[in-house]
RNA sequence: UCCCCAGUAGCUCAGUAGGCAGAGCAGGUGGCUGUUAACCACCGGGUCCGCGGUUCGAGUCCGUGCUGGGGAGCCA
């Protein structure tokens, strides 16, 4: 007989005569004469109660069941004596599959994010771990609809690289070399001998593989795992992440903030649709006003702000900022803040921001000073959209790399992109944990991923 | 990397003025009961983060290291 998930069961309309299901103990309460299960097999937030009768052959080991234990229940789905649920399982058959020790260390009650990290492997079967990993599964599978049904083509950029040119913090490096005697060229690990036969490291940004295949399929996006090296101890900071990087040809910078907002706003949609009862204990117990919240994000308009009037905006704001606010500084935490969640109260999209402060690649504008690049920033997260419009004309794009001291040579094919057939073409990159915690209400990225890395630590 | 805070039972925490190490939950045993954060009674459980110092005496004060958290920088 085949096992059903629990949460067919749950949204069953009808009783039904014999159904198998297999699961985990979350608590076991007994009456006079008969136990009951709360069994939990991860396809719901919702767990399903098993009356276990003193008349099955194996009641004494029933009555033995630990929190974490995994059972299998042959029964019959009947409605409820007792009030709290609908559905509950009679059990014709009660097989223990493993028994957990009495050390098992969830228990049934609230632990703090924090002890939970310690023990990463065990926190999903927890609800709200459960409903965060449940949430990230949908909004991934989101993310392909989303793009999919816009005729884009999702790209495998590749995770090892050896180009090191986007500048986007620092990398990890990748070596076959023995490190305790590399091969050494004028005192320097020689390269030459590595696996690949020069420098490689993981990768920063699927973004300038993106754009090759933009210009030949048109629009495509990338979603996968990005890796940085940053010594970065923050809540909003991992080493290992997973980004979302759509690039668009013949598409300018609105068209960009288009489809970021368009992003933002559907996926957040499809969130409030499709995870209502995992969201509903994000709601309870994480962040009250989280559907409050998401309504807006969803149903909002983004405000469009030229970087100059960001400026001037925060120049006459009246507040004190630790950080000065004026033309060529990049904007600090404390602005996006004051931006996002005081003055405005919504979504804001910076654009236009000077040059000084932004990468080779990005669209020099007509003024000479700024570049065509734009930042969604979000309440509560910051940035979660970083992106812009590229540089398509080569002798531009070369002076900037010259002006800011690059080598040419490794970027040959880069710029060949701009020899044949080069048209205006945008992109940005999403960060997916911290759209995730904006989603969820979560306050730290560690918890929104299955074994987060962080400087000094890769456990699990 | 810098600034701030914390570290006491399996978990969450209290510990007063420097003077015998505590509670709730969890676990064990028994009882009660269509229960549902079940309830009642009893029991077991400690490197007070490590090292050094001050003191008759340190969980408590001082120094230092480690770990965790928050904020900042960097960024998604």
């Amino acid at each position: 007989m085949e096992r059903t998930k629990i949460f067919e069961l749950l949204n069953s309309d009808d009783s039904m005569e014999q159904v198998l299901i297999k699961g985990w103990v979350r608590t076991r309460r007994d009456s006079k004469g008969f136990s009951f299960i709360e069994i939990n097999d991860g396809s719901s937030l919702k767990n399903i109660q098993v009356v276990a009768d003193e008349k099955l052959p194996n009641y004494a080991d029933v009555k033995q069941l630990s929190t974490g234990s995994a059972i299998a229940v042959g029964g019959s789905l009947v409605a409820s004596q007792g009030g709290g649920q609908r559905w509950e399982i009679q059990a014709d058959d009660v097989q223990i599959i493993h028994l957990a020790p009495e050390d098992y260390q969830l228990q049934k009650k609230r632990h703090t994010d924090e002890f939970l990290r310690t023990i990463a492997h065990l926190r999903p079967r927890t609800n709200k771990y459960g409903a965060a990993f449940r949430i990230r599964s949908e909004l991934a599978y989101g993310i392909h609809t989303f793009f999919r049904e816009r005729g884009f083509r999702y790209l495998h950029s590749p995770i090892l690289t050896g180009s090191d040119c986007e500048g986007a913090g620092e990398l990890f490096r990748v070596t076959t070399l023995d490190l305790s005697k590399p091969p050494l060229k004028e005192g320097k690990a020689d390269y030459a001998q590595d696996f690949f036969g020069t420098e490689a490291n993981l990768t920063v940004s699927g973004q300038l593989s993106a754009e090759m295949f933009a210009l030949a399929l048109g629009d495509v996006y990338t979603f996968g795992p990005t890796f940085r090296a940053e010594n970065s101890n923050t809540r909003r900071h991992a080493a290992e992440f997973w980004m979302v990087e759509p690039e668009m040809a013949f598409c300018d910078l609105d068209g960009n903030m288009d489809l970021g907002e368009e992003l933002i706003r559907e996926l957040t949609t499809y969130a409030i649709d499709n995870c209502a009862d995992d969201l509903e204990l994000f709601a309870r117990w994480v962040d009250k006003t989280l559907m409050a919240t998401l309504e807006n994000i969803a149903q909002s308009d983004y405000i469009r702000l030229p970087y100059r009037e960001a400026v001037d905006i925060l120049g006459q704001s009246g507040k004190k900022f630790e950080y000065p606010v004026g033309f060529g500084n990049d904007l600090q935490t404390e602005h996006e803040r004051f931006l996002t969640e005081e003055h405005f109260k919504k979504p804001v999209i910076v654009y236009d921001y000077p040059k000084s402060i932004k990468p080779f690649y990005m669209r020099v504008n007509d003024d000479g000073e700024t570049v065509g690049a734009m930042d969604v920033l979000v309440p509560r997260i910051g940035e979660i959209i970083g992106g812009s419009q590229r540089e398509e004309r080569l002798e531009v794009l070369e002076a900037r790399m010259e002006e800011m001291k690059m080598d040419k040579a490794p970027m040959w094919w880069y710029l060949d992109a701009r020899r044949y057939g080069s048209v205006p073409h945008s992109g940005f990159g999403l960060g997916f944990e911290r759209f995730l915690m904006m989603i969820t209400g979560i306050r730290n990225i560690r918890d929104v991923i299955p074994f987060p890395r962080t400087p000094q630590n890769i456990e699990f």
